[in-house]
DNA sequence: CGTATTTGACCGGCGC
DNA sequence: GCGCCGGTCAAATACG
């Protein structure tokens, strides 16, 4: 399978900048636009400073997995979703799909699913919460060699996003490690670090605690931070390249997961169009291999 | 029979 | 204060 993820950090001020340009999202939606919303200072998080990650699926992707009409079916992840509900969302001809955690009750985890407007073969998963439980719980799981945790490779996703923390009265840290002002991520010239601070720093350490993130590695065998993307074009490719440059014995580790997608669809995001210069059109990058190397610097779980 | 999905209505938040 | 939009809940229907 080919799967191409792209995942952007947004933050609450990116898309803003323009959102016709991120095209990815409605300008409208709530999901990008609440981030934008001084969530971090409202008193209450309301839903809509929850934290959410944004992952661009190819469609095929879903198809494949799934063959479930053009719907948007979600990509399968390790998790077990269930459809709770499914809007018409104003920006975009597509409507949105909403999937709650149905492996436990009590999981908080949530996803939107959504077909992006600029490109009908992208579908957007918005994940918002964490799961409360491990993996197993899920259902849907094929992962029954999981013994490792090792996700299913149904989809290679991207995360395009990430989210505006607010929600977190007590961390904070972890938000202010992916600023979306690229510029400053660029700066940095090791591309290890950023990884290390932008992605895995704040949310990888806790993959434990953030359930959607390990449902990402698991699900994806891609992941692209969105730092990288959003620090912009500059960024782009040297970085990845650089990123692919990682580590290697990481590779063997993903051997299993055997394929990989075999190019990375990158959005530049709103952050992407920040820089201006970004067109919201993907990139493609070649080789997947990084991604193992991503996800095992995410988790090392897996790589194990 | 049970579970999942689909559709409509209601509630809350945000913007004007 | 009003209107609009997004998000969630609940009920009904369909499928396994």
């Amino acid at each position: 399978m080919v799967h191409g993820f792209t995942s952007l950090m947004v933050d609450q001020e990116d898309h803003e900048n323009s959102p016709e340009n991120s095209e990815e999202y409605s300008p409208s939606s709530g999901v990008f636009n609440d981030t934008k919303t001084t969530s971090t200072s409202s008193p209450k998080r309301s839903r809509r400073s929850i934290q959410k990650r944004v992952v661009s699926v190819p469609i095929k992707e879903i198809e494949g997995s799934r063959l479930k009409g053009e719907t948007n079916a979600p990509p399968s992840d390790s998790w077990a979703w269930r459809k709770y509900g499914q809007k018409p969302i104003k920006g975009s001809p597509y409507p949105r799909g909403y999937y709650r955690c149905s492996s436990s009750k009590g999981c908080p985890a949530r996803k939107q699913v959504e077909r992006s407007r600029a490109d009908p073969t992208m579908v957007m998963v918005t994940y918002s919460c964490e799961h409360n439980h491990p993996w197993p719980a899920s259902r849907n799981t094929n992962n029954h060699h999981n013994s490792t945790v090792s996700p299913p490779p149904a989809a290679t996703p991207t995360i395009t996003e990430e989210a505006p923390l607010s929600n977190t009265d007590d961390n904070d840290q972890e938000e202010e490690e992916d600023p979306p002002h690229e510029l400053s991520k660029p700066s940095k010239d090791e591309p290890d670090e950023k990884f290390t601070s932008l992605e895995v720093g704040p949310f990888i350490t806790t993959t434990d605690r953030y359930g959607w993130f390990s449902d990402l590695e698991s699900t994806s065998s891609t992941m692209l931070e969105s730092p990288l993307m959003m620090a912009g074009d500059i960024v782009g490719d040297a970085d990845m390249a650089m990123i692919f440059s990682i580590r290697e014995e990481d590779e063997s580790l993903f051997a299993d997961l055997g394929e990989l997608p075999e190019c990375t669809t990158v959005f530049p995001a709103e952050g992407g169009d920040k820089r201006g210069g970004a067109p919201p059109e993907a990139v493609q990058v070649g080789p997947v291999v990084w991604d193992k190397r991503v996800i095992c610097r995410i988790n090392p779980r897996i790589c194990v």
